[in-house]
DNA sequence: CCGCTTCGTCGAAGCGTTTCGACGATCATC
DNA sequence: GATGATCGTCGAAACGCTTCGACGAAGCGG
């Protein structure tokens, strides 16, 4: 493996000159520049990542924190992973990601602690975390996918729900569907404070409420069988429902087979509208579904172009930027068969 | 930031020391280790990657190459990840994970020339995969989840693609089907010689004619719609089919589609099993699917254990093992409805 | 043609560890 | 009770790079 002195050797420079051909800090002139060069070629030298790092006190590495449960990396979360890689890899960083489990913040602070990790993009965050206020001691520059409750502080690109359910709630009552259930994720999800299950629950009963209508909201567990149940208690709720909006792309699955189950066919007797969903995953459906299509390369990107302007220079580099997701209509939405129930009486409160 | 020196300094003792009590390189008495450890804890110390990894040329970090397609990860991949997550950490080394894609061989190589990865595991491997050629190049102590074509010098665990096949058949015969397709992974994907699709491809053939059956194969798209081109496919070469056995993931939604779109009923009148799926996906269907579980987890970890190995010392580790999928019975696969032919002659030649 | 800046290069001092050789002190051995 | 081992500790030399101050050479205005 050859070394900077081998270079400098070879080019008849020292070794200084070798580090700033490679890293331009000071001007070089071309006929030097090019002797370094050729050594460089002539050896196959490659700069040592380590002696790099503990010189300039920067290793080029970022860290993408994911938590990485059991149910896999959707194609949204996929999408985040390399929209950010291409913009690390665009400004001569790398990537790394980091599959930091929920339980293990000894290991988080420890990463984080040993300068190895010039900036940090945190995934897959909760409305109260923990991991946050973690970093946040440790002082390595921080951008969120996701937000905190309290953001004031921080850097994060998020999905902007609020618009989204607007939007997906919107298509649904333009169709004349009156009578819409949400579906979210579990009722224990909602409860650890996740915020896309809270922030759109939030945002579809004002959408709902918006439109004169009455929200009504399932929690539904992320599993098929979750799904079937959420069907089953949403018309119970209520029986004369025409769509399902769905956040739960687990149970989304589930609510379709439980529609066929009872005789129901989609789009026509029941819509059915999927929440910040992949197009690969809404064409596994059959009839492929609506969705809401995140934004998801972008959000990566604009989170490591975020964090490089942190590193970049001092001062205050703070980035909050909200996307909205996109509707892509697909075959789950159509115009209701059964005759829209006009609604007189000011909106029940059974939602939740 | 404290640093060694601090360190050594508040204990009243040099800094070799302090490396000592934190490497246990070398004895130290019980007294002075718990004066050192007392100023660490006080001084809130952490080692500097940086400077460790230069000094001692190596960086305790693992790198977990894999292609990031479109497509995202399964909970299948997921599960290797996590597998070999914890094994590293267990060993007291990081793993990361470098998205790394198909074209930017430059890249690769650089990233496991600068030293700053201690070994490699690769995904998803081709037959003729340039990656492998460009590591072993590089000199990085490797081991392949999945194989190359010509294994002779390289670690790697994988599937036992023969052995998961011959069971999901047995399955099948063993309920009485006599008619079964084989849906396979894409004639691209075949062409491009990736070997889960190469190898379960032969072994089909084999497991078939070894019970004196007509292999029939169809290559599918990665998709909905090509799951549903390849049963329309399927009964057209084999109309009196009683099951399918699907590769694709991502197809066999299509297949189910396409089914119950033809009237027909799982399992009553088609058997469907899935291969090297992992039970959360196989749950996704209604009814669940009949699956071959892939050993996600394990592979990672053996993955891990063995490059563990190539790193400890010198000689030859290598490595090769082959573990099945364990088969898994849902509702996706019954004894068939229609009269099984009893096949009289010997199997033409129409498969593939 | 003198003093000033700018340009291109060099030498040396770090960066924070590990690790090697050395050296008292303690301990068992015959 | 001298003789080696062994133990516990220290000082110093790497590890391969960046970066700072310095300095000769060249270019410039007056």
């Amino acid at each position: 493996m050859a070394t900077m002195h081998d270079v400098a050797r070879l080019a008849h420079v020292s070794v200084s000159t070798v580090s700033y051909v490679l890293t331009g800090t000071r001007p070089i002139s071309q006929a030097t520049r090019d002797k370094v060069l050729a050594a460089m070629a002539e050896l196959d030298y490659q700069p040592n990542a380590m002696a790099r790092g503990l010189a300039s006190r920067r290793s080029r590495i970022l860290g993408l924190l994911m938590p990485m449960d059991e149910r896999g990396l959707g194609a949204t979360e996929t999408a985040f992973v390399t929209g950010a890689a291409a913009a690390a890899s665009a400004a001569g960083y790398h990537l790394v990601l980091s599959p930091v489990g929920g339980g293990d913040l000894d290991d988080l602070r420890r990463l984080a602690s040993q300068r190895m990790l010039d900036g940090v993009v945190l995934m897959e965050v909760q409305l109260a975390d923990e991991r946050v206020t973690v970093l946040q001691e440790t002082g390595v520059p921080l951008v969120l996918i996701g937000r905190t409750g309290d953001t004031s502080t921080l850097s994060y690109v998020d999905i902007d729900f609020d618009q989204t359910v607007r939007e997906a709630v919107a298509h649904l009552v333009g169709l004349g569907h009156r009578r819409i259930v949400y579906v979210n994720h579990s009722a224990a999800t909602l409860a650890s404070g996740y915020g896309p299950a809270l922030r759109t629950r939030d945002a579809f009963v004002a959408a709902m409420t918006g439109h004169g209508l009455d929200p009504v909201m399932i929690a539904a567990e992320d599993s098929a069988a979750g799904g079937r149940a959420a069907l089953a208690a949403a018309f119970a709720q209520a029986p004369e429902l025409t769509a399902v909006l769905a956040m739960n792309e687990t149970a989304i699955f589930g609510i379709l087979g439980e529609l066929t189950g009872r005789g129901l066919s989609v789009p026509d007797d029941v819509s059915v509208v999927s929440m910040v969903t992949s197009p690969q995953v809404a064409e596994l459906a059959t009839p492929a579904l609506t969705a809401m299509t995140s934004p998801g390369s972008a959000l990566g990107r604009i989170a490591i172009e975020a964090l490089l302007r942190h590193l970049d220079g001092p001062g205050d580099h703070r980035h909050q930027q909200l996307l909205p997701c996109a509707l892509e209509i697909r075959g789950s939405t159509a115009v209701p068969r059964r005759p829209a129930v006009t609604i007189a009486d000011p909106p029940s409160t059974d939602g939740g």
